[in-house]
DNA sequence: AAATCTTTGCAACAAAGTTGCAAAATATAA
DNA sequence: TTATATTTTGCAACTTTGTTGCAAAGATTT
């Protein structure tokens, strides 16, 4: 297990140590989008706020976790697809928040349709975020 | 010009203001979505920081404008069609960045194809965040 | 195991957003 | 129109969020 998360470090230039290993490893486990309020909270104060900062910005640079920007102005950040690495970022997916529980989902495996857009716009990229209940809490009423 | 402007607020129970009116206003003249940074540089330091979040708060209470989250982690404001009201917000629609004059659209006209979620998942509202080059960007080249 | 390079934590700072409250502006009533 | 009630504004203080420089601690390389 914590094997398996050193090799996404090695395989991506970067150095073994704590603060990104449990990080990566909390990302794994929960399977939802995480903020960096989150991490501060489930990883006990155990690492500086600046050290998260740096982490979660070092992911992303490297196309482990990419950034979910969020309607309440907060960023949410989701472990990638295979798909993604450096430079070039896959973010042609789809994002699920949930109104009640407020969980946001990456739904990889959703393509998101093709779009006519107006004279002169040319399309590159796009992020749906769709807004709704999650099966959690569809299956609990 | 001022007249429709305060015809608006009026609808939706608000006092008429100068810095209401100004910043609606503003929102009629660009076509565009407007950060709060905008707002402030735009109307030269007319208003408070904290009025024009104020503004901004009750414009979106009320369905008049509505918030556009991005990749930055910035909060975008866009005014919204006939359709918005206060409570049942329509966001169905698609908002367009634009890479090379960071412009961000709101096209209304263009209308999010249906889809097909995963079991469990109950989609209500959906948001489309398209990224590309604009009409005045495609044009100067 | 020593030398080198990277990452971390601290402190200080900057930017963004919020809250309480008195003064000013707007709306309501007479 | 004027007086009264209500709402909004601006200020100050504060909180929250994110950034930067730097010395100490930790990881990597030889």
């Amino acid at each position: 297990m914590e094997k398996e998360t050193a090799e996404i470090l090695r395989k991506n230039h970067l150095s073994i140590t704590d603060s990104r290993i449990k990080i990566l490893e909390l990302f794994k486990r929960k399977g939802n989008a995480l903020a960096h309020a989150d991490i501060e909270k489930q990883t006990h104060d155990l690492f500086d706020r600046v050290t998260i900062y740096r982490t979660l910005q070092t992911f992303a640079e490297k196309g482990i976790i990419h950034s979910i920007p969020t309607a309440d102005n907060s960023v949410l950040y989701a472990l990638c697809k295979d798909e993604c690495s450096e430079g070039k970022h896959a973010d042609n997916h789809v994002h699920f928040i949930c109104d009640i529980c407020e969980t946001t989902y990456c739904l990889d495996h959703i393509m998101i349709p093709e779009l006519q857009m107006p004279a002169g716009f040319k399309m590159k990229q796009a992020g749906l975020i769709v807004e709704g209940i999650c099966k959690n809490c569809s299956a609990k009423k």
